[in-house]
RNA sequence: GGAAGGGUGGCAGAGUGGUCGAUUGCGCCUGUCUUGAAAACAGGAGGCGGGCAACCGCCCAGGGGUUCGAAUCCCCUCCCUUCCUCCA
């Protein structure tokens, strides 16, 4: 959500800028209603002013026994009460059409964001290392996987259908490594305080994140009014949710490793060898909530803190900050880590970085204060993968593959993993 | 799943139809006093929204109802505590 306010005051401003995005907003109607819900809002709240005031002089008629002027008022008032009524009913349409509204206009995209739609308009910001070299052709993940046990498709497919992995032997070791990993490293080297969530949550959560109401189809959903998790900024996000947090607490940097279940449904056919798309998957999250002032900075560090894993892992990887037509929705700034998968020959999405400004604090209600008496301002949120397990599952296997389809772990997992090669 | 009792301001805890947005205590802020602090005393202080402002409206878990008037009465939902049941 934006603020209303700056939808008022900047109308053009707002329109032109949602456009960067591709998308027309309903401003025009926005005001109109706005307006009208402003004078009938005005006019009725004067009324109950009026209401409040006659009752309480019937309270004081009562008490001094005038029993006859108190029901004279009693029978003036009550027909007030009725045109209130309909008043009312009539500023909750308003404001129902208003919220409605309101929902429409996505964030608005930073100054220093790429204005495009296509993907060739994303800016390429840094790269990190080479295209590794072979001498040999590399094979993509699902074979290797295949040949040493890692992962068992067919089983899995069996047992619950396509969309899922079931990782075996140094497969399972691999994957419980990788996140034992990343959580040590974002935790004990970068900060962060780590969280373990629940992976069901109450609509509300994810009305406070914004997967609801537009994202349903995209969720599993288990009992009336309750979700499985798509990622662990749902429940972490949520954890202050209607909460006024004082300035010195923040930044909040929270850490945590969730499985997450996406139903994908708009993506079906997309992906379906490996492990590159799955309906459930492994990922650290990471989720910032700072001062207004901070967050660009915030934002750089925090894609710094999701590259460090790939760096240490000697992965080859880039970063690409997008244009304001592939930005999401919420989004004012979003950067992609790209890891490179020699098997596939292409880069795979593995972090999305983003900052949401104040708009996910608005909708979450999450606010902050500055000093005692101030007045309570919506913090800024940010959040990014650090990282998702499947696609660093399958780069790590693909670029440390050797001619005869072994596997060398790099160094820094091999504490994790217990072995310098799986052969 | 069954039974009972509860959900009030940062916390504790009053309030069972009428100037209650709410007594009081702790904590908090500002003055006075003090070299400074403590103590004492005086004052202040919640959130959301409308209005240029003065002010005004709404908020006592959430929703609905009764009434001129609801924190207080009625209905529904949610949550918490204790006991039983079940389970890891």
């Amino acid at each position: 959500m934006l603020d209303r306010h700056l939808l008022r005051t900047q109308p053009e401003a707002v329109r032109a800028d949602a456009k960067k995005k591709g998308i027309e907003v309903p401003i025009d109607r926005f005001l109109q209603i706005d307006e009208e819900w402003r004078t009938l809002i005005t006019g009725l709240q004067a009324r109950q002013a009026d209401l409040n005031r006659s009752s309480k002089e019937i309270g004081a008629l009562m008490s001094q026994g005038k029993r006859d002027e108190a029901e004279a008022a009693k029978e003036t008032v009550r027909a007030a009460k009725e045109e209130i009524a309909a008043g009312e009913a009539r500023e909750r349409e308003l404001e129902a059409e208003l919220r409605d509204l309101e929902l429409q206009f996505p964030n608005l995209p930073h100054e220093s964001v790429p204005v495009g739609f296509d993907e060739d308009k994303n800016a390429i910001i840094r790269e990190w290392g080479d295209i590794p070299p072979f001498d040999f052709e590399p094979k993509p993940h699902w074979e290797l996987a295949e040949a040493r046990g890692l992962i068992d498709f067919p089983r899995a497919s069996k047992i619950s259908g396509s969309g899922f992995a079931v990782y075996t032997g140094w497969g399972a070791r691999l994957q419980r490594a990788l996140i034992s990993f990343m959580v040590d490293r974002q935790t004990l080297r970068n900060g962060y305080r780590e969280v373990y969530p629940p992976y069901l949550v109450l609509g509300a959560s994810l009305y406070g994140t914004g997967q609801l109401p537009k994202f349903e189809e995209d969720l599993y959903k288990v009992d009336d009014d309750l979700y499985m998790i798509p990622t662990a900024e749902v429940p972490v996000t949520n954890l202050y949710r209607d909460e006024i947090l004082e300035a010195w607490q923040l930044p909040i940097k929270l850490a945590a490793y969730s499985a997450c279940f996406r139903r994908e449904s708009g993506a079906a056919g997309k992906d379906t060898r490996g492990i590159q798309r799955m309906h459930q998957f492994d990922k650290v999250e990471l989720v910032k909530i700072v001062l207004p002032e901070n967050s660009y900075d915030e934002l750089e560090s925090l894609t710094v803190d999701a590259e460090s894993i790939l760096q240490e892992l000697g992965l080859h990887y880039r970063v690409s900050l997008l244009c304001t037509g592939e930005m999401s929705f919420s989004n004012a700034k979003c950067y992609d880590l790209e890891l490179w998968s020699p098997g596939l020959r292409k880069y795979l999405e593995v972090s999305s970085c983003s900052n949401f400004e104040a708009f996910q604090a608005r909708r979450a209600n999450i606010r902050l204060r500055r000093a005692q008496g101030d007045k309570p301002e919506f913090a800024h949120i940010l959040n990014g993968s650090g990282l998702a397990t499947p696609r660093l599952f399958a780069a790590i296997i693909e670029t440390f593959q050797q001619e005869d389809g072994s596997i060398v772990i790099p160094d820094a997992l091999r504490p994790y993993v217990g072995t310098d090669v799986i052969a």
